[in-house]
DNA sequence: GCCAACGTTGGC
DNA sequence: GCCAACGTTGGC
């Protein structure tokens, strides 16, 4: 059985259209240096599971497409480079701090389900990403919620 | 741009 | 191990 997660972009960085431009329509979800979330990307989250992609501190923050993994939890090499963004001295070849997956396009939403189309239906209630003040950028999701999205959109399950 | 919520750091 | 200070996230 596939899990469920939920990932935050911000669009004006990393939006669900870039990733349907990369080669493969996949790329590393790559500079997540959050425990908790690593503990997800390293230990949980397995080839084949499921990703909403949510469109994070924008307009319209919504969740606007799914993307699934496909590839397991290995470390996230740009910790290791001085020169970038996210570099993390603690983190080293023999004992990698952080961890990322891959993560491939799949299909957009045929319409953006926004906080508030969240709010409205009891089944998203439950969301990490409607609670105040939440910031983990990996969550996971419930199945029922994974199939709500689903029943919302109108759309077969991907998987 | 504001600001509340959160995670991390570092002095003690 | 406590906790104040700080930096970041992210909705609004």
């Amino acid at each position: 059985m596939p899990k469920y997660w939920l990932m935050k972009s911000e669009p004006s960085c990393f939006s669900f259209d870039d990733l349907k431009q990369m080669p493969n329509k996949t790329e590393q979800w790559d500079g997540v240096r959050n425990y908790q979330a690593r503990n997800f990307l390293r230990d949980e989250i397995k080839i084949g599971d499921g990703v909403l992609f949510y469109h994070s501190n924008c307009l319209e923050p919504s969740i606007v497409g799914l993307a699934k993994v496909v590839r397991d939890g290995y470390p996230d090499h740009t910790a290791l480079d001085p020169r970038a963004k996210h570099f993390d001295p603690k983190s080293t070849d023999d004992k990698p701090l952080w961890f990322m997956v891959d993560v491939q396009y799949l299909c957009p939403l045929p319409k953006p389900l926004s906080r508030d189309d969240l709010r409205r239906h009891p089944l998203f209630a439950g969301m990490g990403v409607l609670r105040k003040g939440n910031r983990l950028s990996v969550q996971p999701v419930l199945a029922e919620e994974w199939q709500a999205v689903l029943a919302f959109s109108e759309l077969a399950d991907p998987l």
